[in-house]
DNA sequence: GTTGGTGCAAAGTGTTTGCACTCTG
DNA sequence: CAGAGTGCAAACACTTTGCACCAAC
C-alpha cells in the first residue's frame, strides 16, 4: 500500500480516505472481484461510499497500472491487484470456481506470436474453460 | 447453411426465415461482429427484423455450437461462426484492427494446463493486446 | 483557496423479457 | 392449429456523467 499511495501521487491526484480504503480491500483480497463487491466491502468500512466512487477508483487505479481488469464470463468485469508474477484463468463450468495458473509455455506463445505478426504485445489474457476434478467426477466420471 | 439448417432442425426448433438470415451473414461474414453490426446487416435484407430476434437468435446459435462468443474490448460481445481451426485473436491497441492466428504452443498449453490441474478443457480464450507493425511505426519506433 | 474527489440521481449502454400477434411444422 | 418465434416497448444490469458540496494539498 505504501508503493500504490505513492503512485497515486505522483499521478497528481489525491489521497482520499475512500481511494485509500478501495486499494486496500483490493489488494488486500486473494481473488478478483467485481465492482459491487469491493463496494459491498468498501460499506463495511465506510457505509456513505457510493457506487460511483468505486468505478472512478477502479479506473484510476487500471490507468496507474496498480489493477487488472478481466474478463470472465459473459456478462460484467472483475478486478484483481496487479500481480507480481503474469498468471491466467481456469474457470469451472460446474462450480464456477476460478483457478489461477502460470505456464512457462504461455510465455514462449507470446513471444512467437508477437515475432511472427510483427506485434509489440503489451497485454495477454488467458482463459481456459472446462470441468474441475470435483465436477467431473459428479458428473460423468470417465 | 445446410448443415446449419438441419441442426436447428433437429434441437426442435423452427426455420424462420430471420433465423436463417441471420445464421447466413454471421456464417458468410469473415470476420467478428457484434449484435447491433448483425442487426444493420440484417436490416438491408428485412428491414423490419428486430435486434430482440438478433439477440435471441445469437443465443440459439451459442446452444447449438454454431457461433462463438468473443470479449474483447471492455466492453459489448463480439461473434463469429464456429471455426473449423482453433484460433485466437491479437488487438491492436492503436488502429483496433482484430488479427487472427493459430499456435501449436497454444495447444500444447492447454493440454499441460488442462493435465496440471486435473481439468478437462473445453474451451480457451486467448487474447493478445499490442500494437501491430504500422502503429508501432507511427508512435515511436523503437 | 483551488480544484480534484465525492455522493447522489439521472442518463447511457448493451442485453433480456412480457405480451399479443404471426407463421412454421 | 398448437406453440415456437417475432416485433415492440418496457425492464434490466452494469457503467458513466452532471452537479453541488467537501476536503486534500
Amino acid at each position: 500500500m505504501r508503493v500504490s499511495t505513492r503512485a497515486v501521487r505522483i499521478s497528481g491526484r489525491r489521497n482520499t480516505s475512500q481511494r485509500k480504503l478501495l486499494l486496500d480491500l483490493i489488494q488486500q483480497a486473494d481473488g478478483h472481484m467485481d465492482a459491487h463487491e469491493l463496494y459491498e466491502l468498501a460499506r463495511q468500512h465506510e457505509p456513505a461510499i457510493s457506487l460511483s466512487t468505486v468505478y472512478r477508483n477502479l479506473k484510476v487505479f487500471k490507468e496507474l497500472g496498480l489493477v487488472e481488469e478481466r474478463h470472465f464470463a459473459e456478462e460484467h468485469h472483475h478486478y484483481e491487484a496487479k500481480p507480481s508474477v503474469e498468471h491466467h484463468h481456469l474457470v469451472c463450468l460446474g462450480c464456477g470456481q476460478v483457478r489461477e495458473f502460470v505456464s512457462p509455455l504461455a510465455k514462449r506463445m507470446v513471444k512467437e506470436v508477437g515475432r511472427d505478426n510483427g506485434f509489440e504485445i503489451s497485454k495477454t489474457e488467458i482463459r481456459m474453460e472446462g470441468y474441475c476434478p470435483q465436477c467431473r467426477g459428479e458428473v460423468s466420471l470417465k
